[in-house]
DNA sequence: TTATTGTTTCAAAAAAAGTTGATGGGTGTG
DNA sequence: CACACCCATCAACTTTTTTTGAAACAATAA
């Protein structure tokens, strides 16, 4: 099993640079801990509306977060799968590491 | 102990920055290998040096492939312990996560 | 020393990502 | 129905990231 068949790869990096942001990174840990509507994100980190929902729309595609509609809110909670998906790609990367001494660049 | 204290975030976001490249996913694919020096990585991508050389650059800053200087050469390869903190953060949030029903967004 | 090789650095240009404020869609309320 | 509310989207703008090619650097070889 490869480490990262090209299909694969295009929604792995979405996910890591989905976490490259101190905003979404913020939203992610306010998520563990449950269920926000966008108006409670929004209050709690001091953001405005529309650039939450940049950033909520950018983990959605990345398949982090989960949305869910009820009335006129939206909630959004963790996807703990595409977590572990994450996850199994940098355990993939130790395990199939090979540690040789040096491979002489010789041209 | 909170999955992320403000000092391990700048470095923990920065590492999964340096892992939502298509070029730097590549080179740490080719580095799971064995250790390469730049020239052999600039062949096997088909990249430039300095276009490399940029992103070797950001890998190391986030602590991701360590340098080893040899005479001219300079060779490359994971720092598997970087790879098991990331790791270790997405283990993080998928173990502190609550699952509870909803928290009623009243207003 | 001079020349050559492997690599980094730099500045400018190009591309991508993020921010802002306004608009509009969908939902519920009076 | 008209209105208020929650949220997503859009266009214009700002900021950051990436690319490119030239130059500088360091180590070695001639």
């Amino acid at each position: 099993m490869s480490i990262s068949s090209p299909p694969d790869s295009t929604i792995i990096m979405a996910g890591f640079h989905a976490l490259s942001d101190p905003i979404r990174i913020a939203v992610i840990e306010l998520l563990t801990k449950q269920e926000l509507c966008v108006c409670d994100l929004c209050s709690r980190l001091e953001v405005s509306q529309s650039k939450l929902s940049f950033h909520l729309k950018n983990l959605k595609e990345a398949n982090l977060i989960y949305p869910r509609q009820e009335g006129r809110w939206m909630y959004y909670s963790l996807n703990l799968t595409q977590f572990a998906y994450l996850e199994q790609y940098l355990a993939g990367v130790q395990k199939d590491t090979v540690i040789l001494p040096r491979p002489n660049c010789e041209e």
